[in-house]
Order: structure tokens, then C-alpha cells, then sequence
DNA sequence: TTTATTTTTTAGAATAATTCTAAAATACCT
DNA sequence: AGGTATTTTAGAATTATTCTAAAAAATAAA
């Protein structure tokens, strides 16, 4: 009987890749975090969701629960590998954009659009209550049609 | 025997004040709402979550049940007298200041501080994608200590 | 005013996203 | 390979919020 693991449908190098990208972020590799680190990280910048990410690994033929969907997500974000992003008090975005920028979100369709940090001149900031620093500036432009 | 009705807590001015603004705003006037008005909008700008709310209301004496609280929020949302702030996912916030303005968060300790619109110059923003309107710009300046 | 109609309030159940638990599986170190 | 620490898992637990359907209160009609 041949044994055909689902990381096959990953090449060597990219394995290789992610395994030594998880690595240096202090994450063992495991063949769940392979998996999802592919889904996340092949297609450019994209912004998912807890249930977005559980159904495209199941339909990767990926049998993953959800508990390890938001205990990987939480990780990677821990890690530095993703970013949350707070646009809706519902559901938790996460965002494999790391530089700084901000977003539009439609609402009504649950969609996140990047904005880079320089198409929007923040040109003046009021000063941080005495004691606190800032930690981030986000700017959130919300949009409807 | 005397009947001490809770509202006997606000003026006869003051309870004809809020039930005025729950009139104009299409709303009925009864007891919980006046109550809870009374707190919202007593002391100036303030941030409120509905567990705060509710603490509020009963250290009050106003026996008031949870459903009530949160139909009381959003109620008073759609009608324009509080705005829902989203800076947190695991909990909703509502404002009272209705003014176009931004926000100072501090996560660890849950506190919301207003900036003005004019604190902050927002020189240049980015085109909307086609086919959508900008229904708000947000900026939240998140702070830590 | 009484009565009828509509709207609110309520307690508690239901829902939905997320976290927790404790056991089984896997990864890593020697 | 063998032993230890970390992950994964299914399912229960948690938390904020909404729903339900019945009782109470507010307005409208008589």
C-alpha cells in the first residue's frame, strides 16, 4: 500500500521553505501548520477568517479541526507570521500583510481591502495620554455601495 | 401607602428633557428607556459597554434584564442617539458622542478616550474601489503603557 | 375612563465565535 | 529506537449577544 501524506501537494522546496520559515519564528513543524502556512501564504497578501481558513484546508483535503484552525491562527499571529485585524466586533480577521497599512471593509460582504500606510497622510497625531505609548495607528475606511 | 416610582430619581424637567429626545427619535417613552438615558447621557461624552450598562443600571436600582440593556443599545443606535464603536471584537462598545471623531483604546484596561476630528489631519485618502461610497473613516490610535 | 391594539420588557433558551480540557498523536532530542 | 515535550483533537465550556413567547406597559379607540 503506498502511502501518500497530504504534504505531497506540497514540493520539497516548499516545505523546506515553510518548515525553515516556521522554524525561525520558534514554531515546530508540524504537517497541520505546513499545511495552513501554504493556504495562507502562497496567494500574496489575503486577509481570512477562522471559518474561511477551516473550509479551504478541508477542501484541501486537509482534515483539521477547528481547534487547531484558531489555535494555529492565534499562534502565528503570536509569532509574528499574521497580524489581527479589529474591524468587526463579530468575527476575528487575520491579515498576512505585516507592514504597516490600513484597510477598507465592506461590511455587508465581510471584505478587507489593503491600504498602504502611504496612500493615507496622517499629517498630524494628538498626543498619547500621559503614561501610554502607542502601540498602532489603524485606520479603518468603511465602505457601502 | 406612597408610591416611589424609580423615575422619581429624575426631575420632572429633566425626565420631560429625555422623553422629548426619545419622542423625536421615534421612540416610546417608558421607564427602563428614561433610566438608561438618564445614565447615558447624564454626564457629558462617555463610553459604554452593555456589562457596564447593566451594573450601572441596577447599582441605580433599576431592575432591568440583560435583553433589555442590549435592545435598549442598539435601539438607541438605529435611532441616532448612540454610535456603535468597533475596536474591540470580543465586545461591543457604544458611544454617546455623536460627533465625527477618533479614538485613543486601551486594551488592557478597556478604556475608549475621544479625539476630535480635528486632532487628527487626514491630508489624503485613498479612491474607493468602483462602485463603492466611503460610509466612514475610523482611525483608532491603540495605546499601551 | 374602560377597552383594544401595539410595543416593550422579561426570563430563560438559543446561537455563534472562540477557548478550554484531557487524552491520543506527533515531533524532536539524545 | 526511546523518552519527553509539544500538538492535535473531539467535544465540552465559556462569553457576548440574540431570540422566543408570554406578561406588562403604553398608546389609541371607543
Amino acid at each position: 500500500m503506498v502511502k501518500t501524506p497530504l504534504a505531497t501537494s506540497l514540493t520539497d522546496t516548499r516545505r523546506d521553505e515553510l518548515a525553515a520559515r516556521l522554524k525561525a519564528h520558534g514554531l515546530r513543524t508540524t504537517l497541520p501548520r505546513l499545511m495552513l502556512a501554504d493556504l495562507l501564504f502562497a496567494q500574496g497578501n489575503r486577509h481570512v477568517t477562522a471559518e474561511k481558513l477551516h473550509a479551504e484546508a478541508r477542501a484541501a483535503g486537509l482534515k483539521v479541526s477547528q481547534a487547531t484552525i484558531y489555535n494555529t491562527l492565534n499562534q502565528f499571529s503570536e509569532a509574528g507570521l499574521l497580524r489581527e485585524v479589529q474591524v468587526d466586533q463579530a468575527r476575528s480577521y487575520f491579515d498576512t500583510n505585516l507592514d504597516e497599512h490600513h484597510h477598507f471593509y465592506v461590511e455587508q460582504e465581510g471584505l478587507l481591502i489593503d491600504i498602504p500606510q502611504e496612500a493615507i497622510a496622517l499629517e498630524r497625531l494628538p498626543d498619547s495620554p500621559q503614561g501610554f505609548a502607542i502601540a498602532g495607528v489603524d485606520v479603518v475606511i468603511r465602505l457601502s455601495k
